[in-house]
RNA sequence: GCCCGGGUGGCGGAAUGGUAUACGCACAACACUUAAAAUGUUGCGAGGUUUUCCUCAUGCGGGUUCGACUCCCGCCCCGGGCACCA
């Protein structure tokens, strides 16, 4: 019998979803493991193959864990409101639930064909307004914690899919999604403090188990910086400006001050500013002017003085001029900073404008140090201080805390550590979204949806086009919109803005746990024995979006006591990510360049088990990689083959020492690289192995077959079941017990010892495991090539490392 | 500019102080075949040669070590993240 893959797959799908193998039980007394992939956009393109890389090496992990007795929940949903489907919809005249239906049915077989073995009773659709009640009933919660607020902001809009963006979702000052590049627009919107929980998101990242660099990436956008905020008190006004800075060792130097163009100040002081016509002018310019812009650091300085307006720098009592710059940003720190030479943009300002300018920081170098004394060069980095009264001769380092405390005890400065994340901008102006729920009366405010109204249900209307207004389409609809306030039963009306796609995956992976619930979002004693999350994997996109996003939500609901306080204030305990797939050009894959990979055409070539197994043998897990389209024949190869071993072995029973050793070998290589998330080396070794036991079928023995293919099963699901029964066992080889390895059959009787002269090998001897130096050292000797080399050289030493080698040095 | 990764055969990659090039692809020869495909066997870093042998080779240059792809110092290149961030 030859293995015809598509003979058998879908016999066995069939079976396992139909006997819902798979299936993840609450109450139950055995241990949990909770493995998690990112659940996707079901998008009219169907499933990636990046998409089948992770939820192939996670289904191999929870196939592992359930063959080692853990009750595993290994769920899958979809994450199915947003742009593409509205945009999808509104092209086709289709209602984007229908596409949505689609789409979902399209993803689910294809899952199914490649056998994942997701628990499909758990399925989720953040669509479904039995779920987004609980998204919108976070957002209450969220409300009723001031946590949520409304506000005109400057939003970034993107005048193509006329929608506003949170920060997070501009990248290089254009649209995430489709390049065009953002303009800036006033509206008011519904917005997220997530700034509340900066500090924590940061410090509780030593709790975790996450690739370095996604800890890396999340603390870089938090973007923590220590230092002081400084008070200058303004001449002639009983007011201060608050000053943030990292670097108070070199107040001494400060000559000047900045404020941002639409700082608060100079909207309050309007008529002490001499030149105000002059600076709101500066300002207007300014506003045309993009981020991307104004943040390129080729561009020349502009900056307006402030006349009329001093401060007085609080270290050296001296008088300081104050101007307004555009670089010099709004919404980081105070808006102000004070200047001096030990700024390369401050310095550039002050001599276009002929401001005058002191340092007060050495450099270690002589010849620097004259010249920047002579303020021919700007030095910014850290040196000696001078010309900073009693703390002349201090480094920069020990300056600060000292400065700190000195001005504090003046009162005109405290310790003060600054975030980059801003809050986060909650509202969308589209359809295809969860309603916020929230009611504005013109009496009573901003008041919240009563709980027991929820969920807020999407109406189902034909007109979802976004306008160009930037209202939401679902301000057309009066019959909606017109409602009581819940307050004062007085005429209302509800908020139209719906939320970005990052609020139906904030908490996901909790409703999981308990999934029809409908009293709560999860009943806290299947929390309790589910969370946290043991390992989730997805892609380093998702980094200082939803992985953020999520970590914050999950800390807000952990702080109310909506989850059980036990699980602790990480909703992940591991994070990876897998490396993306790139075409075979090496470029990304897309529909206009033409190079995707369509995953079902790899499976009817060569089924899904070939595709599971390329997946994870193509490279390794974490890293980028390009789709080589030749080298999935060699996983088909190696799949013909273990097929043919399998079934030819007859005979014996019994497996020889040499077979045991290496089998051995491979259980412990296998269960060591799935920990690590190393598959290709576990692809690897069995290929090895195999190549081993290959023409020695007679002398392999049914024992070490059958833990051939109970090894191999979580990578290749369908090939061992079926082996496993056309072999006469009972049951499913996914039910089996995973092997354990006996380290006394791995322990060789022989080994090579390697000889090396001066660290260079020139010799191999075979001798018994645990040789004594004394008997290695004659043996080695005794070789002729090693007397030669060693003939009448002085021996001066011997490294012996037992059962690898021994070096002679001479 | 700063912070993370990474650089190994023709290609994807393996080895984290101890036989560099596992495993796979491609390629070549042979076997089977009328033939081809498939399959199997063997070979496959470079150069030399006295061919059970030598020299060189893991981006480049140094260093530590009996021994370095692996550790340290200084560069170069590629990928990713952050960035007039005070």
């Amino acid at each position: 019998m030859k293995y015809n893959p598509q003979k058998i797959e879908q016999k066995w799908q069939e079976s396992w979803y139909n006997s819902n193998a798979f299936r993840a039980k609450n109450g139950s007394k055995k241990r949990k493991f909770y493995l998690l992939v990112e659940f996707p956009y079901p998008s009219g393109d169907g499933l990636h193959v990046g998409h089948c890389r992770s939820y192939t090496a996670l289904d191999i992990l929870a196939r592992k864990k359930r063959m080692q007795g853990y009750n595993v929940l290994f769920p899958i949903g979809w994450d199915a409101f947003g742009l593409p489907t509205e945009n999808y919809a509104i092209k086709k005249g289709v209602h984007p639930s229908v596409v949505t239906k689609k789409n979902t049915d399209n993803f689910r077989r294809q899952m199914k064909e490649m056998g994942l073995s997701f628990d499909w009773s758990r399925e989720i659709n953040t669509t479904d307004p039995k779920y987004y009640k609980w998204t919108q009933w976070i957002f209450l919660q969220l409300f009723k914690h001031q946590l949520a607020y409304k506000t005109k902001i400057s939003i970034n809009w993107c005048p193509k899919d006329k929608i506003g963006l949170a920060n997070e979702e501009v990248v290089d000052g254009k649209c995430e999604r489709c390049g065009t590049k953002v303009e800036k627009r006033e509206k008011e919107q519904w917005m997220i403090k997530i700034t509340n929980y900066a500090d924590r998101l940061i410090k509780d990242l030593d709790l975790v188990d996450y690739l370095e660099k996604i800890k890396t990436q999340q603390k870089d956008w938090i973007g923590e910086s220590d230092g002081a905020l400084v008070k200058f008190s303004v001449e002639g006004i009983e007011e201060f400006i608050d000053v943030f800075t990292t670097r108070i060792d070199t107040i001494f130097s400060g000559t000047f001050l900045i404020l941002a163009p639409s700082h608060n100040f100079i909207d309050k002081h309007k008529n002490k500013i001499e030149n105000i016509e002059e600076v709101l002018k500066y300002r207007e310019d300014i506003k045309n002017v993009s981020d991307i812009d104004r943040t390129n650091q080729d561009k020349d300085v502009t900056a307006v003085q402030l006349k009329g307006i001093t401060v007085r720098n609080p270290s050296t009592n001296e008088k300081m001029p104050v101007w307004t710059a555009d670089f010099v940003l709004e919404n980081y720190g105070t808006g102000a900073v004070f200047a001096d030479a030990h700024d390369k943009r401050d310095f550039k300002m002050a001599k276009k404008y002929g401001i005058p300018l002191r340092t007060s920081i050495k450099p270690d170098d002589e010849l620097l140090t004259q010249k920047v004394k002579n303020l021919e060069e700007c030095f910014e980095g850290e040196g000696i201080l001078y010309n900073s009264m009693q703390f002349d001769g201090l480094k920069s380092a020990e300056a600060r805390p000292r400065i700190i405390a000195w001005l504090a005890s003046k009162g005109s400065a405290y310790p003060k550590i600054s975030y980059k994340l801003r809050d986060w901008v909650f509202s969308r102006q589209h359809y295809w979204g969860e309603p916020i729920p929230m009611i504005y009366c013109k009496k009573c405010g901003w008041q919240p949806v009563d709980e027991k109204d929820l969920p807020v249900k999407l109406p189902n209307v034909k007109k979802y086009k976004p306008t160009d207004t930037g209202e939401s389409p679902l301000s057309l609809i009066k019959k909606w919109v017109d409602v009581k306030c819940p307050k004062c039963n007085g005429p209302a009306q509800r908020e139209t803005d719906t939320m970005p796609n990052w609020a139906g995956s904030n908490w996901y992976y909790l409703r999981y746990t308990d999934p029809k619930n409908s009293k709560k979002l999860a009943d806290e004693t299947i929390l309790k024995y589910w969370m946290p999350v043991d390992w989730y994997n997805g892609g380093m996109e998702h980094t200082t979006l939803h992985l953020l996003y999520s970590r914050f939500i999950f800390k807000f609901l952990w702080d109310i006591k909506a989850v059980p306080t036990s699980i602790g204030p990480e909703p992940y305990k591991k994070r990876t990510s897998h490396g993306m797939v790139l075409a075979q050009d090496g470029q990304k894959m897309s529909k206009s360049r033409g190079n995707v990979i369509n995953p079902d055409s790899v499976v009817k070539e060569y089924g899904a088990d070939t595709l599971r197994l390329y997946e994870m043998f193509m490279g390794p897990f974490d890293q980028m990689i390009a789709w080589d389209t030749n080298g999935i024949i060699g996983c088909r190869r190696f799949l013909d083959r273990f097929w043919n071993l399998v079934l030819a072995e007859k005979k014996a029973k019994k497996s020889s020492k040499e077979v045991q050793a290496i089998l051995h070998k491979l259980i412990k290589k296998v269960s060591d690289d799935l920990d690590s998330a190393k598959f290709n080396t576990a692809v690897a070794a069995f290929m090895e192995a195999l190549n081993f036991f290959h023409g020695k079928q007679n002398e392999v023995g049914q024992e070490a077959i059958e833990k051939l293919v109970i090894l191999f099963a979580p990578f290749a699901p369908h090939i061992t079941e079926e082996l496993w029964s056309a072999t006469g066992k009972k049951g499913s080889v996914h039910m089996q017990k995973w092997p354990k390895y006996n380290p006394a059959f791995i322990k060789e009787e022989k080994i090579t010892l390697i000889i090396q002269v001066n660290g260079k090998v020139r010799g191999k001897i075979e001798a018994k495991t645990g040789i004594t130096e004394e008997k290695a050292k004659k043996l080695a000797m005794a070789e002729q090539r090693i007397k030669e080399l060693i003939a009448g050289k002085e021996i001066k030493k011997i490294i012996f490392v037992p059962d690898k080698l021994i070096n002679i040095v001479i």
